[in-house]
DNA sequence: ATAGGGTTAG
C-alpha cells in the first residue's frame, strides 16, 4: 500500500474506534482502548490523530493502560507532554512515577531528569512525603526508585529548592533508596550557595553513614561549607583527617579553599595562620597558583597591610604568572583601604597595559574607597566612566553610593541614586534596603525606616539580620527599646538568629533607659541563645548600673568581665573614667591579675 | 558531571 494510503487507512480506523469508543455505554474505569491502534499511533508518533482519538476517554484511565500495554515509555511521555493541559503529574502521581520507572529501566535517564527539572520547577505545593509514598506504591523496583530519587534530589538542588533537596535525600534513606554522589555533591553545592551549612555538614555525615563515597569535589565543597561559618578548625580536619581516611588527596583548591577561609573570618592574626596554610601546602608538595596569590592578595588588602599584598603581587610575576583582572582589583581594593586612592587609579590605568579589562567589581572597590573618603564628586565621576566603558553599574555600585550619601545625611541624594537604579532596572536587593535603612536611623527617623523595614517585604525581600540589627540600634538610640524589643521577637519568628550585635544594641538600649530587670532577662536569653557575653555587653550593664547609682553592682559586672578573660576595650575605660569615678567611686579592681592573663 | 580568588550594608 503506498504511504499516502496508508495515512488514510488509518485515519478512517481512528474514526471507527472513536465512534466505537463513544457510543460504548461511558464507565471510565472499565473503558477498554484499542491499545493495539494506541500504540501503533503511538510508535508513529501520530499525535493530534491520537488525541483526537482519545479525546473524549478518561484522563487517568487512558494513562494507565497505555503504560500497562508496555508501550515505549519514551512515546508516552512525548504523548503526555502534547496534551499538557490534561495531563497533571501532580495529581496523577503514581503514574507519573510508574512511566519515569519505565523510564529508568529503559535507561532513557535524560528524560527522566528533563522531566522532573520541570515537575520541581512548577509543582509549588507538591510535597516529598506524596512523591516518595506514590513512588513506591507505583513499583517495586528498587534500582529504578532509586535512580529516579536521585534524579528528584539532583532536580532539587539545581532549581536551589534546598529544604526539599534534604527532605528528598533524608527520605531517601528511610526508604532505602540508594543515593550516588552525582546527586549529592549537586545537593551540597546548593547547600553551600545558600549558606545552609547545618545542612551541609548533615548531608556530609549522612554520606558517610550510609557509605555513600565522597569524591575530591565533594570534600572541596564541605571545606568551603565550614569555612563560610568560620569552623576553620573543622575545614582543616576535613583535609587531614577525613580526605586521608578516604585515600583521597587534597588538590590546590581544597587548599585555596581553606587559605580563603583564613582571610576571611580567621580572627586576630589571621595572614600568619593563612601564611601557614600556604607552606603547609608547600610541605605537601603542593605549588601555590595564581589562584593562591590572589587569594592572600585579597587578604592581605582587607588587612590594611598593602606592603605584604604588594609582595605577592612580585611574587606572581618572578613565578612567570601574569596578574590577572583578580589580582589588580584586590589590590585595588587594599589600596582603597588604606587611602591610597591616587595609587589605586594609577592601577586601574596600568591594567590596560597588562592587557585587562576593568570590570564593575574594580570600579566599584574604587567607588567605595572615594565615598568611604567622603569625596562624593571623585566617586561619581568614576560611576559615570562604568557607562563610558560600555559596562553597566551593579547593584553593589548603587548601594556603595546609596549607602554614602545616607551616611552623609544627603537623604535625597540617596534617594535620586535609588530611583535611577530602579529607572535602569537594576533591582534593589537586601543590601539596598539596608543601606537606605541605615540612613534614615541615623536621622533619627525611626517611622519612615520602620516603613521600608514593610516596603522591603512588599518588594519581594527578605529582612536579614543585618536588617533587624540595623532597626534595633536605631530604635534603642532613640529611646524606643520596649520597641526594638518586638523586633527581637520578630526576628526568632522569622527564624533569623541574632548575633552579639543584636544582643548587644538592645542591652545598650534597656539599660539607657534603666530597665535593668529587662536588661538582665536579655541576658539570660541571649546566654540560652549560646551567646556568651562579651566586651559590649558588659560595657552597656557597667553603664546602665552606673547610671543608676548602682556603682557597687557595677563593679561587680566589671570584675566579673576581667575574671572570664575579657578585654576591657576604649569604652569600657571611658565608662568607668565617667560613670564612676567622677562620682568618686574607685574601682575595685585586680588590675594586676587582669593584666598578666592579658599579656 | 560536581570544587577555589575580586566589590556594598550592622
Amino acid at each position: 500500500m503506498h504511504p499516502r494510503l496508508q495515512i488514510l487507512h488509518r485515519s478512517k480506523q481512528i474514526v471507527r474506534t472513536l465512534c466505537s469508543l463513544t457510543c460504548v455505554p461511558r464507565n471510565p474505569t472499565s473503558e477498554k482502548l484499542n491499545l493495539p491502534l494506541v500504540s501503533e499511533l503511538l510508535a508513529k508518533q501520530r499525535w493530534s490523530e491520537l488525541r483526537t482519538h482519545l479525546k473524549d476517554s478518561d484522563f487517568t484511565s487512558v494513562f494507565h493502560q497505555v503504560l500497562d500495554s508496555g508501550a515505549d515509555p519514551v512515546l508516552i511521555l512525548r504523548y503526555l507532554h502534547c496534551c499538557q493541559k490534561d495531563f497533571n503529574a501532580a495529581h496523577n502521581l503514581e503514574l507519573t512515577f510508574r512511566l519515569l520507572g519505565s523510564l529508568a529501566i529503559a535507561k532513557r535517564y535524560s528524560k527522566i531528569r528533563a522531566f522532573l527539572h520541570g515537575f520541581v520547577r512548577s509543582n509549588e505545593k507538591l510535597s516529598n512525603s506524596a512523591i516518595f509514598n506514590s513512588l513506591s506504591l507505583g513499583s517495586k523496583h528498587l534500582a529504578a526508585n532509586s535512580i529516579i530519587v536521585n534524579l528528584l534530589v539532583l532536580a532539587y538542588a539545581k532549581n536551589l529548592k534546598t529544604h526539599l533537596g534534604v527532605e528528598a535525600f533524608q527520605k531517601a534513606g528511610d526508604y532505602g533508596f540508594k543515593l550516588v554522589v552525582f546527586s549529592c555533591n549537586p545537593l551540597l553545592r546548593a547547600l553551600v550557595k545558600e549558606g545552609e551549612i547545618g545542612n551541609v555538614e548533615f548531608v556530609y555525615r549522612e554520606m558517610i553513614r550510609r557509605r555513600i563515597r565522597p569524591n575530591l569535589y565533594t570534600f572541596n565543597m564541605v571545606i568551603r561549607g565550614l569555612c563560610k561559618v568560620g569552623k576553620l578548625e573543622e575545614a582543616k580536619d576535613v583535609i587531614i583527617n577525613d580526605m586521608k581516611a578516604w585515600g583521597i588527596s587534597p588538590n590546590v583548591v581544597s587548599y585555596n579553599t581553606l587559605i580563603d577561609g583564613y582571610c576571611k573570618l580567621g580572627g586576630l592574626g589571621k595572614m600568619y595562620k593563612a601564611d601557614a596554610i600556604v607552606k603547609e601546602m608547600m610541605a605537601n608538595n603542593i605549588r601555590p597558583n595564581k589562584c593562591t596569590y590572589n587569594i592572600l592578595i585579597s587578604g592581605f588588602g582587607k588587612d590594611e597591610n598593602v606592603p605584604a599584598a604588594v609582595k605577592v603581587f612580585e611574587a606572581i610575576t618572578k613565578q612567570d604568572l601574569k596578574p590577572d583582572e583578580f589580582t589588580c582589583c584586590s589590590l585595588i581594593n587594599g589600596l582603597c583601604r588604606i587611602g591610597e586612592l591616587d595609587k589605586a587609579c594609577d592601577l586601574l590605568g596600568e591594567m590596560r597595559g597588562l592587557g585587562l579589562k576593568p570590570n564593575v567589581i574594580t570600579y566599584n572597590a574604587l567607588i567605595n574607597g572615594f565615598c568611604k573618603k567622603k569625596m562624593m564628586k571623585r566617586a561619581r565621576e568614576l560611576f559615570d566612566d562604568i557607562g563610558r566603558q560600555g559596562l553597566e553599574p551593579s547593584v553593589i555600585t548603587y548601594n556603595t553610593l546609596i549607602d554614602a550619601y545616607s551616611k552623609d545625611g544627603m537623604m535625597k541624594e540617596a534617594y535620586e541614586v535609588y530611583n535611577s537604579m530602579l529607572e535602569r532596572g537594576v533591582s534593589p536587593n537586601t543590601s539596598t534596603f539596608n543601606c537606605r535603612i541605615a540612613g534614615l536611623c541615623r536621622q533619627g527617623n525611626m517611622e519612615m525606616a520602620m516603613k521600608l523595614l514593610h516596603e522591603m517585604e512588599v518588594d519581594g525581600l527578605r529582612a536579614d539580620r543585618i536588617t533587624y540589627n540595623t532597626l534595633i540600634d536605631g530604635l534603642c538610640k532613640e529611646g524606643k527599646s520596649r520597641k526594638a524589643g518586638t523586633l527581637l521577637d520578630e526576628m526568632f519568628k522569622k527564624r533569623l538568629s541574632p548575633n552579639h550585635l543584636t544582643y548587644n544594641f538592645l542591652m545598650d538600649g534597656y539599660c539607657r533607659e534603666g530597665n535593668l530587670s529587662a536588661a538582665l532577662n536579655l541576658r539570660a536569653l541571649m546566654e540560652k541563645g549560646g551567646k556568651r557575653p562579651n566586651t559590649a555587653t558588659y560595657n552597656a550593664l557597667i553603664k546602665g548600673y552606673s547610671k543608676k547609682d548602682k556603682l557597687e553592682d557595677a563593679n561587680g559586672l566589671l570584675n566579673e568581665m576581667l575574671e572570664k578573660g575579657l578585654v576591657p576595650n576604649q569604652t569600657t575605660y571611658e565608662i568607668v573614667k565617667e560613670e564612676m569615678m567622677k562620682k568618686g567611686f574607685v574601682p575595685d579592681i585586680d588590675w594586676h591579675l587582669y593584666n598578666i592573663s592579658s599579656s
